[in-house]
DNA sequence: CTGAAAGCGCTAACAG
DNA sequence: CTGTTAGCGCTTTCAG
């Protein structure tokens, strides 16, 4: 493998000239440029990253500690990553895997130096490893909203938002009872207080608009359809399901087709996953690959120095429509 | 940051003593010792992992090339690269994540040093990557049987063996006529190579044990019915059904249990997804965990030069049975 | 059993 | 606009 000291003297230069090319730190002639230029291609250059690491204390590497595991959301997990490290490479950094299971992980690779800063999925309400983060030696930005979430860099879609915006569609659409169907009832003991931002938008944009709303949680898979019977047995006068649960929605949607009354469905769901549902009116679609891309941009702008603390919200929006 | 000469002070011996009481590579006075472990736990002292990368000409971080997009068997990768993670960890190894998108991310990082070695997902039957992966100054590791697997180390499930335990497994139950209900046509289309090789031993084996075995490719989701519906009309003397294809399975079984004749279902699937499904008599699990703790063993193994070319297919077996 | 010291390949002053 | 050089923090000979 060759190095630096190669390529400057293939090209007749000194060594600091070729990191010059390469960082563009400072003002190289035309001339000198284009044959240290050659010689990189020459001689297949490519420095290497624990030299320039070491010298420079910087990686360009990314930590991000996800949730890999077997569960309800894999689907949004791995669009999450997708959108994460797709943002990263386009910034020339590169992301170092570490699990939700291995809680010292993070800290072991902040302190090894391994990476700049950390991106941290499946946060919960009152997260134990918030008061850890603070310590860091490096920036941290979380996916999701805990309390506290004023001390650090956030980053999460807006359920808030999103709870009000599906009630004014409901509304406007003549209803008016309706109904929540969420996540399945281990996810909201998990806490990660999404469904209860969910919820609390959803609520206030009901009471506003006249609408009456209960809310149901209801379990992944075929157990949906009988959440679904109950709920139809309890108030028959629902007319309208705003569902949370892209595992339950196929066969929320199934049992419905069947039903005498006709009832709507509107979706909280990565859209590509709830479109193809037939049966559902409105998809306000859950962008998890820019949400990934927004965690990792909002990480490399702190790394930067250049991020202030404070949560960022994605706005929601229907599938299809304007933003 | 406490360094290593931070440690070898407060000890009062000397780097090189340091080092080597980290490393175990030369025998140390327990005394010794005991001074310097005291000395890097009062310091909080950590090594700084590219001055270790710069001086020992290796990181220890691995590769992972892995399919990170939607898709039909995100569940499945995500397992894998769950037990690829956790058996590198057990080996104090990290994993640096690199997409099957970035085609030429595999040799960049290894150009640059970053990583040892490198695991790749997601092999297709004649997979253009194989013939760069040779050529790489690291070694490599397949989770797959491309063409040409005996010039690379390759790990998979054996899904031919897997075939034939299956129709061997409905030859005792006394069936004679049998369906495989295979991937979707996209997948089959991609040649993964697997659905192949399971096809191929479910065939074999079926004529061994005197079977009847028709073989459809099966849409997952909902589309899954409208095949089993057309298989009962076209061969209704079929008696048994085992189905690859975890995301048809639910609809699959769904659709059975109403049926007038009784339809044996086995199936071919991550155990924890196929057993709940009611109606589902028998399951040969698909070990995604273990695959990929298999293939990062694997490559540890070639790492230290310890692991010839050549595959390694884990043996099929029935959830719940020993194997 | 332990120390001294020469790199590993790069970045970033400092010096022109 | 370019060159010289002192580190970055560790591993590993070479010398006791």
């Amino acid at each position: 493998m060759p190095t630096i000291a190669d390529v400057a003297q293939a090209a007749g230069v000194s060594i600091s000239t070729v990191s010059y090319v390469m960082s563009g730190k400072r003002t190289i002639s035309q001339e000198t440029r284009d044959r240290v230029e050659q010689a990189m291609v020459d001689l297949a250059y490519s420095p290497q990253a624990s030299a320039r690491s070491l010298a420079s204390r910087s990686t360009s590497v990314l930590g991000l500690q996800a949730p890999i595991r077997a569960g309800v959301d894999v689907h949004v997990v791995m669009q999450i990553v997708a959108g994460a490290l797709k943002e990263a490479r386009v910034h020339h950094h590169d992301i170092l895997l570490l699990t939700s299971d291995d809680a010292a992980g993070v800290e072991r690779a902040a302190r090894a130096g391994m990476v700049d800063g950390v991106l941290i999925l499946d946060v919960e309400t009152s997260d134990p490893r918030v008061g850890t983060l603070a310590e860091l030696s490096i920036p941290s930005v979380l996916i999701g909203l805990p309390e506290g979430a004023d001390q650090l860099v956030c980053v999460d879609f807006d359920f808030e938002a999103a709870g009000r915006l599906a009630a004014q569609r409901l509304a406007e659409r003549g209803h008016t009872t309706v109904a929540l169907l969420g996540a399945p009832p281990q996810v909201q003991a998990r806490h990660t207080s999404y469904s209860d931002r969910l919820t609390r938008g959803f609520r206030a944009a009901s009471a506003e608009v006249g609408l009456t709303a209960t809310i149901h949680s209801c379990p992944a898979g075929p157990g949906a359809t009988e959440v679904v019977d109950a709920l139809l047995t309890d108030s028959p006068e629902t007319t309208a399901l705003f569902v949370h649960n892209e595992a339950a929605l196929p066969f929320i949607a199934a049992r419905l087709m069947g039903s005498a009354s006709p009832i709507e469905i509107i979706a909280l769901s990565p859209a590509e996953l709830a479109l193809p549902v037939p049966g559902v009116s409105d998809v306000i679609d859950l962008p998890a690959e820019e949400l990934g891309a927004a965690g990792a941009r909002a990480l490399l702008a702190a790394i930067r120095g250049e991020r202030q603390l404070g949560a960022e919200l994605l706005a929601p929006r229907f599938a299809g429509e304007a933003g």
